[in-house]
DNA sequence: TTATGATTAAAACGAACGTATGAATCATAA
DNA sequence: TTATGATTCATACGTTCGTTTTAATCATAA
């Protein structure tokens, strides 16, 4: 059937662009290099995807679609749950950045290398890659944000908004595994296989996390402390 | 002379490939970019630098020979004040991390432009440009690591290397100020203008890091814990 | 079996890329 | 003032880029 035939080839310009994209980011992969993984003629991208872009776009959306619809899923049920009491800090970052790290184990859904891409996209330079992906975040982090402003009712907002932006930064960064400063820091440490680092990843990145979040709050040398 | 006009080519050069490479990442720059930009002919770069890549390097080094001289520096001086004794580790992060934020002031040695240029550059996915910064970075990280294992005694290495890890993902991802997300949390907070906030970000990111790197240590789930 | 629409294939397009070349121009020392 | 070496300039080279085009091939319904 032509169906098949169709989805297999989709499938597999996807894969590849997910893979060659996480290794050499956008601008650094070509159209032929994704062809060529694929297994496809070089106009198939353009034939079935329009242009690079919306490859790229869709490479994402592959993924992100059930990832933010897992996360907000996750915070709906933990707020019923509370009943409308508010929730511990750790549950949010758990249902944010948890679910987000579990993803890894399920290489349905792009395993370790998704997770790789979007660590380093999030810092990528091309324009159009980071106001789509603003746009696909910004429901579930608004939703995320007034859970950690209830949680953490004595901490100005604009710490919170801070925090998590430095969270996503410590996560994305652990997760784009840049090899380059792992290789300098030799390590010295009688750190197991890949399959284990990814095992005791996420609780090392966990209670990172929730000690950045809690930590007292900053001192400013001169200017008045916020109100919230 | 003939050298001042020189200088002034290169230096021009190197400040428009130190901005756009911040903008666009080092393949999303093409030297017509720069050499416009910098108001050269299009074979100054060749001429003065030789490649784009050497161009790219001392556009780094420019920058980095003094931020990572500084940082041992600082870390010598405050060794030699504690005579022995280990530092504490608000010390160690500030020596590595504020002396690096404190750039941001700095216009003679790049300010924000080259912290958001460094911070992009960390998740870079270019080969060439990572094994630079890893050769770059590695003596200064071997250093502050070390202080940190002397500082933190109690917490096994890996922990402490991870976690290095993650406080240069946060600050990375803080200084590279990708406004995607900005965008999008719309804050609706009367956060003043930019120059307040570097002012208020490097406490803000102080307190943070310091809050993670002292969390209490992750349990893991079945395994047994690390010996140090 | 033939007609039809979807997919694949091979080839070429113009544009932009990093780099190289050789002549023109400059500042300086003899 | 002239000779010399450094720098700037306009221009072109060969590649590679993303995309387009036109024909061939495929699966399916009539």
């Amino acid at each position: 059937m032509a169906e098949i035939r169709n989805i297999d080839t989709r499938e597999r310009i996807l894969n590849a662009g997910e893979r060659l994209f996480m290794a050499h980011g956008y601008e650094g992969t070509s159209m032929r290099q994704i062809t060529s993984e694929a297994a496809v003629n070089l106009a198939a991208v353009n034939y079935h995807f329009g242009s690079k872009e919306s490859l790229m776009q869709k490479v994402f959306r592959r993924r992100l679609d059930w990832l933010n619809e897992e996360r907000m899923r996750v915070l709906g049920e933990m707020e019923s749950a509370a009943a409308g009491k508010p929730l511990k800090p750790s549950q949010i970052v758990d249902g944010f950045f948890g679910t987000l790290l579990r993803m890894a184990d399920d290489e349905e859904r792009g395993g370790v290398t998704f997770l790789r891409l979007l660590g380093r996209t999030l810092t990528e330079p091309s324009e159009f890659i980071r106001t789509f992906l603003a746009h696909e975040y910004a429901t579930v982090m608004d939703r995320y944000k007034e859970a950690l402003f209830k949680a953490l009712p004595d901490v100005p907002k604009a710490d919170i908004v801070w925090r998590f932006h430095f969270m996503l930064g410590a996560t994305s960064y652990a997760i784009a595994g840049t090899d380059a400063l792992r290789l300098v820091t030799d390590w010295q440490i009688e750190e197991a296989d890949a399959v284990d680092r990814v095992d005791r990843l996420v609780p090392r990145l966990m209670s990172f996390l929730l000690g950045g979040l809690r930590a007292p709050l900053p001192q400013y040398p001169d200017v008045t402390v916020d109100s919230k």
